[in-house]
DNA sequence: CTTGAGAGGTTTTTT
DNA sequence: ACCTCTCAAG
């Protein structure tokens, strides 16, 4: 190892540890690296590449870089040109998607699809499948939109074609016609889904030896981030792609695969060790983010998982504080609590950028946005809407892709009416009559049944609209045909009419500044990978806006305090971290028990969680809190069980007795008439077979009467009280 | 075409 | 509780 150092400016591998070390510099062979949460993991993999470019082992050309997101794209490509003086360029690094676009757009005859393919992004997708659904009519009630969709992006997700999927039962055919149906649809439009993207591409490269040579014999070397969230589709692609002589480096942990519900395998980690006869693990296991007594509590917690590599942290770090843990009575005392712990860590110098509050979901997030909003303390909720996907940049994409493409129907269907030029539900039937009687798009129809009429209202002035605006941006630059599209089709107009439309119009002029910054960005690049003259570059934009939804919003560095939920944390880190809501049925969270391993999955969350502080640790629940308009008793999170008391402090006392509190000042807003009976909502109980537990809920009259406990790590039960004993407590 | 009442559904999320 | 969607009335 020393030898082959020689040839490198140490500065490079300078500071890394003998695991990191030994994974950067690995020869050429394919590798899995463990790589725990905090050990240097994004370091590992861009030094991985730089050493591999500094050695002339290979060239920014020769090595693919596969990520998730586009954030993690980015932060990769700026790290290593910070590391090396050259460009990377040649480079090939994004995620699956862009990848696959990439290769699409390159190769789009050879899979039959247009030079100007579209992409559909979720809200698309849905609306495309209805849209099948009602042609082939469907009853909406037995075949939910969106379980459909589900159903299309799983199969596909596994490598499936509609013809290739086994379906036993009348309700599955049915499944499978619509998932053929919608497939044809997005063929006859020119556009595909996320899934299809890599589906397609997936198909390009098996189908076609010759390309599929062409990229193995190019990219010698491929790495692949956060590995244990591939799906087995990416994982089939990565095979194909790699073929027999290349190596892949990925990097993963299989203790923070927290996206199983979204078709991530964690099962890739142990079939990639196979089938790339990977010979040893590289773990690395040293922690430099948080203090012992963190890490302590994270891996006494993930110990209690059953399939996993196996994996322990350390630090060389410290015990540090103990973990706080605060239990409230309700959820308000709990967010009043996080406040004014949080207002006496300001006082005393933590920046609020550097404290995080996280939640496992989004509905928990108001009460603690209401009582900072009260203190007067800034925040920041990370996750809702993104710029790409609010409606008015919808809309506005809606009439580029019209200028980039008439027959996208979804495309055309969104804005047809908007703003509002007369064409209601009855015209648009006709029209969509029209188009299956004559087998076109819905544009085509449109234009043969209206030939040129005048801007204006109804379809002839849609139809004449949409034709000024492609004959007007004929030769204008990028940012300029936005600005045409918004203007002409009059969405401006009617932003400034609407009284709530000033961040509407805010949004536009967004757009085009976004256009702008694409411009600049993308000017010479237009060529492809055969010489050829690339798509135009507003097909670039629009492509560029579906796969990349925009960052989350426009005052991202001010000084504020970080709301999340726990899967939007994963990757980043903070001094103090506030944990809460943590009650069984929240997190864990009840859906989960439905779900295989759905109990793993959200210990992982946990887990991943914990690791996000460096130096405090608050973990809080509270024995009620509002959920769905309802009152809803819990209690403790089994996960706090999970840490050795001996690493925690408790804030304040916490009674074995889940009822022996009183009750809030507020009773529930209408409580059920209490029947004559000693059982009150709140009630400790005990349960010959389930334990301890909490009355939740009762229902039915004093003779036949059924109460509903929850007994923690045994779940949810309604016993009827005639039969179960239960022991008051 | 716009508006409002009513129903249904609420884990997590990227592309 | 709250948000989104649908459908009927204006």
């Amino acid at each position: 190892m020393q030898l082959m150092m020689n040839s490198t400016p140490t500065s490079l591998l300078d500071g890394l540890n003998d695991k990191q070390l030994e994974a950067v510099t690995l020869p050429h062979q394919s590798a899995l690296i463990l790589a725990g949460a905090g050990s240097g993991k994004t370091r590992v993999l861009t030094t991985r590449i730089a050493w591999l470019i500094q050695t002339q082992q290979a060239s920014p050309h020769g090595i693919l870089s596969v990520t998730f997101t586009n954030k993690a794209a980015k932060e990769m490509l700026t790290r290593l040109s910070a590391m090396l003086p050259i460009n990377v360029r040649g480079m090939w690094a994004g995620t699956f998607h862009g990848l696959c676009n990439r290769l699409l757009r390159a190769h789009h005859r050879e899979v039959d699809l247009p030079a100007t393919f579209q992409i559909l992004d979720t809200a698309d997708q849905l609306s495309a499948i209805k849209r099948v659904m009602k042609v082939m009519n469907v009853d909406d009630e037995k075949f939910p939109p969106k379980q459909v969709m589900g159903y299309i992006n799983s199969c596909k997700e596994e490598g499936l074609r509609a013809y290739a999927v086994e379906a036993y039962d009348s309700h599955a055919q049915r499944m499978r016609e619509i998932f053929e149906e919608y497939d044809k649809q997005c063929q006859r439009e020119g556009v595909v889904d996320f899934a299809e993207l890599l589906l397609r591409c997936y198909e390009l490269l098996s189908h076609n030896a010759n390309i599929r040579e062409h990229y193995q014999h190019r990219f010698k070397y491929i790495l692949v981030d956060e590995f244990q969230d591939t799906n087995r589709l990416q994982y089939l692609w990565l095979k194909l792609l790699a073929g027999s002589d290349n190596c892949i480096f990925a990097v993963g942990d299989d203790d923070q695969s927290i996206y199983a519900f979204r078709g991530a395998r964690v099962g890739n980690m142990r079939d990639f060790e196979h089938d790339f006869n990977v010979e040893n693990i590289v773990k690395l296991e040293q922690n430099y983010r948080s203090h012992s007594n963190i890490l302590d509590a994270a891996n006494a917690i993930i110990t209690h998982n059953r399939n996993r590599l196996g994996k322990n942290l350390w630090t060389s770090a410290g015990k540090g504080e103990p973990i706080r843990v605060y239990e409230g009575y309700n959820d308000k005392d709990e967010a009043a609590f996080i406040v004014d712990e949080i207002k006496a860590l300001h006082k005393e110098g933590t920046e609020l950028s550097n404290i995080a509050l996280l939640y496992r979901s989004n509905a928990q997030s108001r009460i603690l946005e209401h009582e900072l909003f009260s203190a007067g303390l800034p925040y920041r909720v990370y996750g809702g809407l993104r710029f790409f996907e609010r409606a008015e940049v919808k809309h506005a994409l809606a009439y580029l892709r019209l200028i980039a493409s008439g027959d996208d129907d979804t495309a055309l269907l969104r804005v047809i009416n908007f703003p509002t030029r007369g064409i209601g539900a009855r015209s648009l039937e006709q029209l969509q009559e029209l188009a299956r009687q004559q087998d076109c798009s819905l544009w085509q129809a449109a234009c043969n049944k209206v030939g040129a009429g005048k801007p204006g209202r109804g379809l002839d002035g849609f139809v004449a609209l949409i034709k000024q605006m492609q004959e007007e941006s004929i030769g204008l630059t990028l940012p300029e045909q936005v600005e045409l599209a918004t203007r002409l089709s009059g969405l401006r107009d009617h932003y400034v009419m609407d009284k709530e439309g000033e961040d509407r119009i805010a949004n536009l002029d967004e757009l085009v500044n976004a256009a702008i910054a694409f411009n600049n960005q993308e000017i010479g690049m237009q060529v492809d990978e055969n010489g050829e003259v690339a798509m135009s570059i507003l097909a670039q934009f629009l492509a560029h806006a579906s796969l990349e939804s925009g960052e989350h919003q426009a005052d991202a560095g001010r000084e504020a305090l970080q709301l999340m939920t726990v899967h939007a944390s994963k990757g980043l880190e903070f001094n103090t971290v506030f944990i809460s809501g943590l009650e069984e049925g929240l997190f864990p969270h009840d859906q989960s028990s439905f779900e295989a391993n759905g109990l793993e999955e959200e210990r992982r969350l946990m887990y991943v969680a914990v690791t996000r502080a460096r130096q405090r640790l608050y973990l809080s629940f509270a024995q009620s809190r509002m959920l769905h308009g309802q009152l809803r008793y819990g209690i403790p999170s089994r996960f706090l069980d999970e840490i050795p008391e001996e690493l925690i402090k408790r804030l304040n006392s916490v009674s074995n007795k889940p009822q022996s509190y009183q009750q809030p000042a507020a009773a529930p807003a209408v409580p059920k008439p209490q029947a004559n009976l000693p059982w009150k909502i709140g009630q400790a109980v005990a349960h010959s077979k389930f334990g301890q537990g909490v009355v939740v809920n009762y229902e039915g009259n004093a003779n036949d009467l059924r109460v509903q406990v929850n007994f923690g790590k045994e779940g949810l039960k309604w016993l009827a009280l005639e039969y179960a004993k239960l022991e008051t407590l």
